[in-house]
DNA sequence: GCTGGCAGTCGATACGATCGAGTGCCAACC
DNA sequence: GGTTGGCACTCGATCGTATCGACTGCCAGC
């Protein structure tokens, strides 16, 4: 633990330098009473948490600034909660007490409702299809010689793929492909599907055999699904352009963001700042997460990606609301 | 027709001001080729040109920029075609030819090619469900009481809903719903869906009556897929941060995309500029756009939306070869 | 009708002075 | 010894002024 005083002008720094973005200098923090000693004093302190690596100076005669050593100890040890106001949780309940029919399109909205929050940019990631079984894999004839293989998933999640079969098949040897399909991918795992025994008909086993090559190619090009909401919010977070499109360039690549989620969960952390996270283009950036569970089962995450002087407080108490309304909603559902 | 000499000098801000985005002076039009008379000439002919309302200056003392209706008139009569180059023509070649399974995946991975090759923001709709007919309807249990509505259509979407049943229904009375709304709903349109008549089985027809709610509300939902490419560019297009938070906030709306690109297509225009298309926050971009057909039948829309002073030509070529492309590639699949 | 010349406008740039917030250091004080 | 007020100093930000230069409109002459 830091020496008490010390951590409380780390504290008041911090916090005065996300409100105002503006260095902070041993006046304004000597005023506060929670410090109550002479710019003097605080000057000393601030000397040595300089040498620690918790501040910096922007240049000489200037306040300090927080680095994301800063930051982090700010995080673990100095927060001080800020729980959602009355409006802001009255928000949230409406929300999730008009729960929509699909899954997509919740986890989308979630995404918006987060952002509109802490007004930030949002990310939520869906179910992965891990540890889901299949309840259905169906061939359904189309156009022509096209044909939609559709396979449901026990975690509602559907995947499609489209076929090009090389002759026109009727609809009742779709359908016993389908069957065929069902008695032998049902219960298996997404991830495992393997070719099915061949079941006297020959156009039946080619239809399969293209219906799970193409299934197989989709489950492995779908990186998890991710929903960005508010982005544009990035746009004001940051002074430099150079910046602001880094960041949007990274939240365009869906499987980029999909992986940062996951890393910074796995690693057991609620808010990754900085450098932490990995991703060199979000140096400027804090990422505060949190998986949610549905019916005791963690099976996604969402998260709140600011810039590293964003409102920590605010962020953490939103991300745990919305985190622990969502999993209870879906799992009610 | 406008006459000979002062066309070519509105060309000629134009194209430089859409390279430059610096106000065009006189001197440095009377330089090019095309022109061919003095400073002084083509001064008076920007002042009729101004009274015309093609030009306007930002100041006195300044250079000539174009107004709206001179970029329309440049876009409708003035613009020499930049075809693509061949790398380019390559990148889009090698891009179609690796075609994709999923649809959804193409139209995504679409707007980010033709994001890439104008350096703007691109946007890809979907086929409307309008004229599709109902192929599949399917009900699949999932865990406990809830089961998945899958509604399969002709042009290879998927409408799936989550349904949270009174009881625990089986995999045998599932089946019979199944049945059930499959002979009363193949072939009909998704947008007129009815309840079914009773089966018999008063689960199932509860079921069944589910299932055709839930999936009724499912399509009213949704607006029509849209996939937005490459909004980081716009980040750079204008130097204004307000501009951009607007424009991204925008983007961000899928349904006001949906109708957007719509409504330019429906007025049979290529390229709206500016306020034309109506959506007000977008005053200060152009949309270039182009519909494509799957077997002769238009069933989406490709775009790019950049600033008023985006280039042209080259938006017009990628956005008519990339939707040639796609309707192709779509067509033969 | 076109052109060169010319006075005038006005934003952009550069420069210098000033301002002021903030620092480090030090001697004095409790 | 820790704390404090005093003080000289630093350095970015701001502001006014001067200058520059790109451009215009106008006009007389070709």
């Amino acid at each position: 633990m830091m020496e008490d005083r010390r951590a409380a002008i780390l504290r008041a720094v911090v916090e005065e330098y996300i409100e105002t973005a503006q260095p902070v200098g041993s006046n304004r923090v000597a005023r506060l009473p929670e410090v109550g000693v002479s710019p003097a004093t605080v000057r000393h302190e601030m000397v040595v948490l300089e040498q620690e690596g918790y501040l910096r100076q922007p240049h000489t005669s200037a306040g300090r600034v927080p680095t994301d050593k800063g930051y982090r100890m700010f995080v673990d040890s100095l927060v001080v909660p800020d729980p959602l106001d009355a409006a802001e949780r009255h928000q949230v309940g409406a929300f999730f007490a008009e729960a929509h029919g699909a899954l997509e399109e919740m986890l989308a909205d979630t995404s918006r409702l987060l952002s509109g929050l802490t007004d930030y940019a949002a990310l939520v990631t869906g179910a992965p299809p891990d540890d889901a079984t299949i309840r259905s894999v169906q061939l359904v004839g189309l156009t022509g010689r096209t044909a939609l293989a559709v396979m449901v998933l026990s975690n509602g999640a559907v995947t499609k793929a489209r076929l090009e079969m090389a002759d026109a098949v009727g609809d009742e040897r779709l359908a016993a492909a389908s069957a065929h399909l069902s008695r032998w991918l049902l219960g298996a795992s997404p991830h495992a599907l393997q070719p099915v025994p061949p079941s006297g008909d020959a156009m039946v086993d080619a239809a399969c055999a293209q219906a799970v090559d193409a299934l197989v190619a989709e489950a492995d090009v779908e990186p998890g699904q991710v929903f960005v909401g508010g982005t544009s919010r990035m746009v004001t977070a940051f002074d430099a352009v150079e910046s602001v499109r880094k960041v949007l360039g990274i939240l365009e690549q869906q499987y980029v963001v999909v992986g940062l989620l996951r890393d910074v969960v796995d690693r057991g952390l609620t808010v990754a700042i900085g450098v932490e996270h990995g991703v060199e283009p979000l140096a400027e950036c804090s990422l505060v997460v949190s998986p949610y569970q549905v019916e005791g089962e963690t099976v996604g995450a969402i998260g709140v990606l600011g810039p590293t002087r964003m409102h920590y407080p605010k962020a953490l108490a939103a991300v745990a609301m919305v985190s622990q309304r969502l999993g209870h909603t879906l799992s009610e559902n």
